[in-house]
DNA sequence: ATGAAAGCGCTAACAA
DNA sequence: TTGTTAGCGCTTTCAT
C-alpha cells in the first residue's frame, strides 16, 4: 500500500510535508507542493480514511438510517441526503430498518462503530429515543427525518402530516363526502399520530360524525403484503348509510393495497368509492395522474436534513432545535370524485 | 472516548484480553470473559472500526456504486445488495454517477480512500474500465451490477437483456406488429447495445425489414427531463405502412416518457400503438398492472452481485469469472394489442 | 490462558 | 517553510 512516507522518499521530503499538499494546510512552497504532487500522481496515492479518522476524529461519513430504500417516498429521501452530502464533502453509510426496531438497534450499533460524523435517522417508533440517547452519549449528532419523537429535543425535518390530512379531508367533504374512513399506519409513529389529528379535526370543525369503526391501523409488515382486505371489506359492510364513500390511506403503499383490495371486491375508484393519501406514487403521475394525494417533498427532506446535520457535526453557531416542517402539494387527480 | 483500555482497566486483564473477548480469538478462560463482558457492557464500550481497520487491513465496507437510486430499479437492486451485506456482516457505502463518468471517478477515489473491501458497480459505461484497473491496482475487488463491459474480465451479475428483447419482440410480433420502433438508452452501455442485438435478430428471423429510421437512442438526462417527445413525433411522422404500429421502449423511464409524449400527441396506448418495455414500472403493477414489460429480478442482481463480492473479498475459492445473467419474466398486460 | 511490545497511516503540537 | 515526535485505538507477533 502506497503511504506517505512512500510519496515523502520519492519527493525528498517529510511526510509532514505530504500531508499538509494533501490537505492544503500551512505553508508549502511551490515546488516542493509540485514535486510532491508529481510522486502522489506517479504512485497512484489515495489517503487511507481509517488512519485520518483516527488522529482527527473524524470520519467525514454520515449515517442515514430509513427503514426501506426500496419505497420511493424513501428512495428519494436517500437521493437527497445523498446529494447533499457530496456537496458538504461527507460519504453517507446506508441502512434499512423495515420498520423493525431490532434492526434499528443493530444499525445504530454499527454507526457508532464506525464513528460516523452524524445520523439522518428516521426512527420507527417513539421507542428509538433511548437509541438517540446513545448516539449523542458518543457525541454523534442525529437530526431526525420524516418523523419525529414525542418529547424529541433537537433538529428534524419533516412534512406537515397534520396539515397534509386536514386538506385532503377538506377536499373530499368539498366533494360531497361525509363518511371518510381513515387506514392509517401504526399509531407510534407521529406522522401516523399527526395525520389522524389532522382526520379527526377537519370532520370535527365540519361538524361530521366520528365513527370509531372508520378508523383502523395497519403495520408495515401487512401493507407490504397487501393485507388490508380485511379492512376494506369491514368498511364495506357498514350498513346503508354508514358505509363510507371515501377512504383516506395514510400513505402510497396503503392506497395501492386498498385499491386493489377493492377492484378484487368489485368496486371501481373513484366511481364507487373514493381515495386520498399521503405521498406521491411514482413513477404513474407522470404519464397517468391517477391519485388524489398529499405529495411530500421526500428530496428536500433528505437534502435539508443532511444540511442541518452538517452543521451540527460543524459545530456551526445554529439555534438549539431546528424544527422544519415542510407542508405538502396536495394535488387532486383522479381517485376522489364529486358525489 | 471508551476504549479497550478502559475495559482492561477495569476488568483487570490487558487491552490485548479485552481485543480477544471482543473478537471472539484465542482462548479465554470463561470467569474472564465475563468479567470483560460486563465492563464492555457498563461503559457501553463500541470497537473504533477506524482502529481497526488500520491494523487489520480490512473495513468489513463495500462501496455501492449506482446511476440512480431515486429510479425503482436501482433502488431495488440496493435493497437486494444491502440486505445482504448486512447478513455477510458488511456495511454499504452508497452512490449515485447520475450517468456521469467524471462523478464516477470521484467517487471510485472515495472508495479507494475508504479502503472499501470490494467494490458493487454498475458502469457508466465501457470507458469505466480505466476506473475498474484503478481499483484493482489497490486490491479493490469488483463486481459489475446490471450492466458489463467490453472485454471485461471478472464477475458480474446481470439480467438478460438479449434474451428479454427477443422476447418483448416476438410478442409484438405474434400481436400482428411488423413496424416496431426502438427508442434505446445510450449504446456505451451494454445493456443498450444488448437489447438493440436482440431486437434487429428477432426482427431478422421474422423476415421483417429493419429501418434505421426506427432506431434511435436517447440519453439518460434527456429521459429525465422527458425529452422523447421529439423522437416519438418523428416516429409518427413517417408515412403510411412505414409508420410504427408499436414501440420497444429500452426500459421503464423512457416507456412512461414515450407514453405521455404518445398521450400530448393525442394517442392511445393500446388502442393506436402497443408499448413494451424493460423493467418492471412500480408500484403501478400492484394495482393497476398496464405496461407489458420484460420485468428484472433487481433485488437478487443487488444480492448476487454482494454474495459474489464478498466471496472475492474473502478469498473463497471459486472461479475465475462467474458470469451471470438472470432471465427476465416477460409480463403481457395492457400496453400491447393484437392488431 | 494471558500479556508486552510494536506498528498500522496519519496528523497535532512543537521545534528548527 | 519544513521536520521531528508522539499518539490516535486496535491487532499481530512473540513471549510467558
Amino acid at each position: 500500500m502506497v503511504t506517505i512516507y512512500d510519496i515523502a522518499k520519492k519527493a525528498n521530503v517529510s511526510p509532514m510535508t505530504v500531508s499538509r499538499v494533501i490537505n492544503n494546510s500551512g505553508n508549502i512552497r511551490l515546488t516542493t507542493r509540485k514535486k510532491v504532487e508529481k510522486a502522489i500522481k506517479e504512485l497512484g496515492y489515495v489517503p487511507n480514511s481509517a488512519a485520518r479518522s483516527l488522529t482527527s476524529n473524524k470520519t467525514k461519513t454520515l449515517g442515514l438510517i430509513l427503514t426501506d430504500i426500496a419505497n420511493p417516498f424513501f428512495s428519494k429521501i436517500a437521493r437527497g441526503a445523498e446529494d447533499a452530502a457530496l456537496d458538504l464533502g461527507y460519504r453517507v453509510l446506508m441502512s434499512n430498518t423495515d420498520e423493525d426496531s431490532e434492526k434499528e438497534i443493530n444499525y445504530i450499533d454499527m454507526m457508532i462503530s464506525a464513528r460516523v460524523d452524524g445520523v439522518l435517522l428516521a426512527p420507527t417508533s417513539d421507542r428509538t429515543s433511548s437509541q438517540i440517547d446513545r448516539l449523542r452519549k458518543h457525541d454523534i449528532p442525529v437530526v431526525l427525518i420524516d418523523r419525529t419523537i414525542e418529547q424529541f429535543e433537537g433538529d428534524y425535518v419533516v412534512g406537515d402530516s397534520y396539515d397534509g390530512s386536514r386538506k385532503l379531508i377538506e377536499h373530499l367533504i368539498m366533494y360531497g363526502h361525509q363518511n371518510i374512513a381513515l387506514i392509517n399506519g401504526p399509531s407510534n409513529v407521529s406522522t401516523a399520530r399527526d395525520r389522524q389529528r389532522g382526520y379527526l379535526e377537519t370532520l370535527k370543525l365540519n361538524d361530521l360524525p366520528i365513527y370509531e369503526h372508520y378508523i383502523s391501523e395497519i403495520d408495515y409488515k401487512n401493507v407490504q403484503i397487501g393485507n388490508t382486505k380485511n379492512i376494506v371489506q369491514q368498511l364495506l359492510q357498514l350498513e346503508g348509510t354508514k358505509r363510507p364513500t371515501a377512504i383516506f390511506a395514510a400513505n402510497n403503499f396503503i392506497a395501492i393495497s386498498v385499491i386493489r383490495a377493492l377492484k378484487e371486491l368489485g368496486l371501481n375508484v373513484p366511481k364507487d368509492i373514493s381515495v386520498v393519501c399521503f405521498d406521491e406514487v411514482e413513477p404513474v403521475v407522470y404519464f397517468d395522474p391517477f391519485f388524489t394525494v398529499a405529495a411530500q417533498p421526500a428530496s428536500e427532506l433528505g437534502k435539508i436534513g443532511v444540511q442541518f446535520l452538517v452543521e451540527r457535526v460543524e459545530h456551526k453557531n445554529v439555534e438549539k432545535e431546528r424544527k422544519i416542517i415542510l407542508p405538502p402539494d396536495i394535488l387532486i387527480r383522479k381517485s376522489t370524485r364529486k358525489i
